[in-house]
DNA sequence: GATGAATGAGCATTCATTCAT
DNA sequence: TATGAATGAATGCTCATTCAT
């Protein structure tokens, strides 16, 4: 087996060993055990225990940079909007064990991961927020604080994702992709006032 | 001083401790120093490390339940909604150091932990659906998966109050409560199409 | 057993061991072993293997200072040479065991270390050449370098020191002060020429 | 390359490992990255990692003795001991790096090694031994313990050449040469009284 | 009750050595 | 011969938990 092949091996072993006992209860020698290889080996391709950790979100990461396309705004926006729904729904879902370690098991880590992690948020974040404001500016976002939709839009994706990770029986993708289209482009309350107000909506902070 | 008074001392301790270092990375030591107490007056009052934060988490369970008021369809069906919200972000706000370790640092422990999170959570979920199928029929909720619905509106939350918790200048909690309820009420996407199809969301699942 | 008592059977446990084992060889668990104690009581007394280490050579540095006195010139000099190379003599072999790892262990090990020796070393050298050089001046020291006084001073007692403390059956210490207060006096070659040049002796660098 | 020339690569480069860092924090990989060969290569020409220290230490062993020449009393002895003087420090002063790890760094090693070592000054101190017996008997070294002559003989050595082969700016050999052998005729010490009790010195052990 | 010294199982990491290619 | 990937025994250190005082 060639270097490369044996990096994958112990990448995956590694994925499969967090997602299934978190980051602290993984052992390094789970992750051995899983790939088939002596425990020294484990150190030929990595520095230590967080190194794979990292490779494996910095590989997500990596992959959702490259799926998300920059809105243009001459074009079919819902289209490309729906686009990007569903390219990170697609990201994720494709690795539901690594979904899972990023969702539900990257918290409670050493500050410095907690730190990377939350610094990907922040980016995508701020992506939002000035995706958001743009719309705004086009007339096909609602007035208010862009800084609370994209909070709200990143909530919702996480859990959304989540779940369908977790679950047995995951959702159509497609069908994920229409529900959050669709929901963020009208809620779900329906009681007479609201939709009144809708432009009053207070600028927060 | 009491045990009841030493009891919660030590259960102040444990919340700062893991706030601010993650539950593995806090030692019993650490709680200890805070406390005031010798490492072995911890075990007088907690069998184990985890049964602080389960105590920790189970209180907050508990506020939430009692905060939370079942909706009487008959009144003011949008107030006691808003009612609710405010309910929630403000057990939530009362104890930031808690709701960060509950949303942030919660997640990747033990699996007998984590499947405690899971369960509440699964609880939050079932009573939010209910609440929700109920007001499908009452025509207050669009038509559409109350699963879904459920789960964005939890995503929602969690985030909101995570960030909310972690921010150094929190934003007034009425405006939080606001701009949930507008939320929940229409969204913010408004392209034409959308609000055409509102009730033709499929059903999920 | 008190903290004290306890953290000198670990001081003494650990100089044996290193003693008989070398610093490298020694494991800690050999320590413990020797003491009767468990891996974990170690840590409660020293912050890593080194720690002790460096206790015990800072003891006995701490012990040599003391033991030397500040020759008063206006006094019996021979006589106060005499004690302080019978003071020496008596701290190193007062503890064999420690002084055969100072004298053949601690060499080879991690840097600091190395460093921390060295600049006792060093420290003694300079004592030793000042001292040297004021005996020039008072005429009880012959002309010359008084550096390479100093060196073969500090060869000289160590291999002696290093010897004594090896050896099964030690040399009376009043012998051991005496041959070196007389070869210090005279050295050992007894061929004519030699006291003639003895004050054209070289300036080394 | 032959594998005589790789043999001597491996040596030299061996030899500058140790002497910087020392024997236990050289690594096998270092000694092959300076060699500029695999370390598969490195157990080709030497068993183990002692191996090559051991073939270090007995080629010097063998040329120190090489350079020594028997005393031959009939003719010139005091120029003959001060060829041999000169040959010893001439053989390490050509391999500081060697040197320093001799007398620095071979110290703390595993006891067989350290046996090695200790039988080898062993055998130079019962070789000076005897030539300082047969001095006394020629009336050419004063009377006294000739083992203790020995000892401080070979502590002055190694004292005066670690330091200079540690120093940056060694001095030339000719002058340590001329010291030590001043030196070793007449001591340092110079009050009255010694010089008279000269043949009086104690026989040690 | 309160203390804090003692415990020891547990784990990440290193590195000399081997061996298939 | 040379390579360098793989090995796995070995060890320093941590920390939750216990228990004699």
């Amino acid at each position: 087996m060639d270097k490369k092949a044996r990096r994958q091996v112990l990448l995956q072993a590694a994925r499969d060993v967090f997602a299934s006992k978190g980051y602290h209860d993984a052992k390094v020698d789970d992750i051995c055990a899983l790939a088939n290889v002596a425990k020294g080996t484990y150190y030929l391709y990595f520095k230590d225990k967080r190194a794979v950790l990292e490779e494996l979100v910095d590989g997500l990461f990596a992959r959702i940079a490259t799926a998300i396309l920059r809105v243009d705004v001459a074009r079919d926006v819902a289209g490309q909007i729906q686009h990007n729904i569903r390219a990170i729904v697609a990201v994720f879902l494709d690795d539901p064990a690594l979904t899972r370690i990023l969702l539900s098991y990257a918290a409670g880590l050493d500050p410095a991961f907690v730190k990377k992690i939350g610094s990907f948020y922040a980016g995508v974040r701020t992506l939002l927020r000035s995706a958001l404001e743009e719309g705004q500016k086009m007339g096909i976002v609602a007035e208010g604080d862009a800084d609370f939709f994209a909070s709200v839009s990143l909530g919702i994706v996480k859990e959304v994702l989540l779940e369908a990770s977790t679950s047995e029986r995951p959702r159509p993708r497609e069908e994920i992709v229409d529900s959050l289209f669709r929901f963020l482009a009208s809620g779900y309350l329906r009681m007479g006032g609201a939709p009144a107000v809708r432009d009053r909506q207070p600028k927060l902070k």
